[in-house]
RNA sequence: GCUGGCGUAGCUCAGCUGGUAGAGCAUCUGAUUUGUAAUCAGAGGGUCGGGGGUUCGAAUCCCUUCGCCAGCUCCA
């Protein structure tokens, strides 16, 4: 048999016969690498440990190391998920279960609903098969032969598999008594599944299509070691501890109402609060960058809406015209065809471009009943919203100027990790899109371009455009390590068309000017379940609803904290005061769980010093300081809108 | 919209196979005067999401409707 020269990752090469197998190699190299190894590559194709190598290449071993072992690791895991579950419910059929970013699925059809109780026998099931240590065995059949055994087996979902996307000749893998149509690869066996942990049953489609068959979807997640799968659970932990719905309830910061609606948010008194500040910060740094402010309606004629196109390509996302004397209205869904009346109002010279008018502007969107969700995902939502107009010439910076104000607005919120995506259209998909090529195709350059010039790294997206055109858009990374989609530029050479929009240029005729449309935030509302699960409720103090509260020891120096609280009330320090009938320690917890950055203990001793004894709610007590002192420190923690203290 | 689960006091939840609603916290009143994460006692508070049905009798069973949750599908 002839040899065949097989090259691995550090560039050495070995002589093999023709034939061997990765496990083989593995184990001419090391026992340690052997036994770690999970499966192999064989010049970018990925393979199963047995599989045999037939000809000379390059060769890597996937261990557990890398994060296509952990994809191949858990893609076996939802083979045994299968397994176990075929053993105990002979009734279910299974459809597809890949892996995902955190785990696995596996999707069956069955009649009767799984339980939660159902999960845990199911578990226990997959420990047991675990233990068993059970190959995972590779086989091949004929198309027309693979189909009439599965077709015997009842799996008539795999049928339909089967038939779309087997090659003449396709694999599948044995496990136990479980077979199932898949390309691979996998790990060798069962036994090397050590950590994973079922973690719910959601219902799904068969094929994501609505209209077939109802199907149940198992989800897991697996991990080398039980300690990184603890770490996952307890990051699962923390996700609910800080979700937004939960805080808002206990912070008493929003509400969404039952006799409202729902997707409609209601801004309590400390919500409002934030809300403010944060718009406060916006406005501020509009204002310093050249945008003007706007104030425009919450419905207009129907008609703005056929010019705006919006009622051809968004219209499933309109809530329906209200009929008002001979007209129909629509409340808004966008703001931009207000802000462009704006701009048509007058004859505009390109001395005074880039025109930017900027709003918070509430518009209102129709989701469908199931995906709300939230401040994440609502019908009624406020946009940071600004148009730019402006020439050929100067939109590209432009559009540079609104990414870094987008990366100013949210590193101010704590946030310093992005990712960035330029959505492009589909070229193929024309019909979801207006406009002409060519203005496309140099709205992408103009957007990649102003990215190039700095640095940003971005991923490119197709068919993500906007209906009038394509969109820088900034994802955020929060504490949790989540990514959230907030900021986005988009550009568009499409509305000013429809609306004839004009400028007159230097050499006195009629031109048609670029239109940026750019939220930094986003909407305000998700921006706020974002801040909210982000900081987990403990906001700096800029944004803290109450940033101090003074606690009298007793009723005696109940006078001298009313003095404390005028004085720093004066400074526009956010202070309350709790003089409430209940033990110091009562009133100490209560501040805590509010996450007040600052309690002010005061008693005898503060009294006789003019001072306050400081708690943070950070780290516990922080000594005597006089009021003086502790207000010029706080106005300044404000004033820088600082992070961290 | 679809699949599954859920809806009991302001909040978190208990209430077994139908017999007429309960706890803790919160609220109010009183006592206590407090030194860094819950002082004690008493009181008030619910048409059991809405509507309809089965039954002598429904929080409990059935139908319907609204809402919430986990997903699917779709998005700021």
């Amino acid at each position: 048999m002839a040899n065949i020269k097989v090259t691995l990752p550090d560039g050495t090469s070995k002589e093999f016969p023709q034939g061997v197998t990765a496990r083989e190699v593995a184990q001419s190299i090391g026992p340690g690498l052997a036994k770690a190894a999970l499966a192999a590559k064989v010049d970018d194709r990925l393979v199963d440990l047995a599989a045999p190598i037939e000809s000379s290449g390059a060769l890597q071993l996937i261990t557990p190391t890398s994060d296509e072992g952990l994809t191949i690791y858990r893609h076996s895991s939802a083979h045994l998920l299968a397994a176990a579950v075929l053993d105990l419910f002979p009734d279910a059929h299974p459809g597809i279960g890949p892996p995902t970013d955190t785990g696995f699925f596996y999707d069956f059809y069955r009649e009767k609903p799984f339980t939660e109780d159902d999960l845990a026998k199911i578990e226990a099931k997959m420990q047991e098969l675990a233990q068993a240590d059970l190959p995972y065995e590779r086989v091949y059949f004929p198309k027309e032969e693979g189909l009439k055994l599965f077709e015997q087996m009842g799996e008539f979902l795999k049928c339909e598999l089967i038939e779309e996307k087997a090659e003449p000749v396709f694999s599948a893998y044995r496990t136990g008594k479980f077979l199932d149509f898949c390309r691979g690869p996998h790990i060798p066996s069962s036994g090397r599944i050590k950590a994973f942990k079922l973690l719910s049953v959601a219902g799904a489609h068969w094929k994501g299509d609505e209209k077939s068959h109802p199907m149940q979807r198992i989800y897991g997640t697996a991990f080398f070691s039980k300690k990184e799968l603890d770490e996952y659970l307890n990051q699962l932990e923390e996700a609910k501890k800080r979700d937004h719905r939960r805080l808002g309830k206990e912070l008493d910061l929003f509400s969404i109402q039952d006799e409202a609606g729902p997707g409609l948010i209601f801004w309590h008194p400390k919500g409002g609060i934030i809300r403010k500040e944060v718009e406060d910060f916006l406005r501020d740094e509009l204002l310093r960058q050249g945008y003007q402010l706007v104030y425009t309606p919450h419905v207009a004629r129907l008609d703005l809406w056929k010019t705006s196109g919006h009622l051809g390509f968004y219209r499933e996302n309109m809530f329906a015209p209200i009929q008002l004397d001979d007209a129909e209205y629509q409340l808004k869904p966008m703001n931009c065809p207000f802000h462009i009346l704006i701009y048509k109002d007058a004859r505009r010279s390109y001395r005074e471009l880039p025109v930017r008018l900027a709003e918070f502007g509430t518009v209102y969107r129709y989701e469908r009943s199931g995906v709300m969700h939230g401040l994440l995902r609502v019908r009624g939502f406020t946009q940071d919203d600004a148009h730019i107009f402006a020439t050929p010439e100067t939109v590209e910076a432009e559009v540079a100027a609104c990414v870094d104000f987008a990366l100013l607005v949210l590193r101010t919120f704590g946030f310093d990790k992005f990712e960035v995506e330029l959505s492009t259209w589909d070229p193929e998909d024309r019909a979801k899109y207006s406009g002409e090529p060519e203005l496309w195709e140099l709205a992408e350059r103009t957007l990649e371009s102003a990215l190039k010039t700095r640095n940003m790294p971005y991923k490119r997206i197709s068919g993500e455009a906007a209906f009038y055109g394509p969109k820088i858009d900034i994802k955020l990374v929060d504490a949790l390590g989540r990514l959230w989609q907030l900021s986005t530029v988009q550009f568009d050479f499409f509305l000013p068309q429809r609306f004839g929009l004009e400028y007159v240029g230097a050499d006195g005729h009629p031109h048609q000017p670029i239109m940026v449309h750019r939220a930094l935030l986003g909407s305000v509302e998700r921006f706020f379940g974002v801040l909210i699960e982000h900081y987990a409720g403990a906001f700096p103090v800029w944004l803290s609803p109450v940033q101090a509260i003074v606690l009298p020891i007793s009723e005696k120096y109940v006078d001298y904290a009313w003095k404390v609280t005028e004085e720093l009330r004066e400074a526009k320090i956010r202070v309350q005061l709790d003089d409430r009938n209940e033990k110091l320690n009562a009133r100490i917890r209560d501040a805590q769980l509010q996450r007040i950055p600052f309690m002010l203990v005061v008693g005898e001793r503060e009294m006789n010093a003019e001072g306050v004894a400081l708690r943070r709610r950070d780290t516990g007590d922080a000594g005597f300081r006089s009021v003086g002192e502790f207000k010029t420190w706080v106005r300044e923690l404000i004033d820088t809108r600082a992070n961290k203290w």
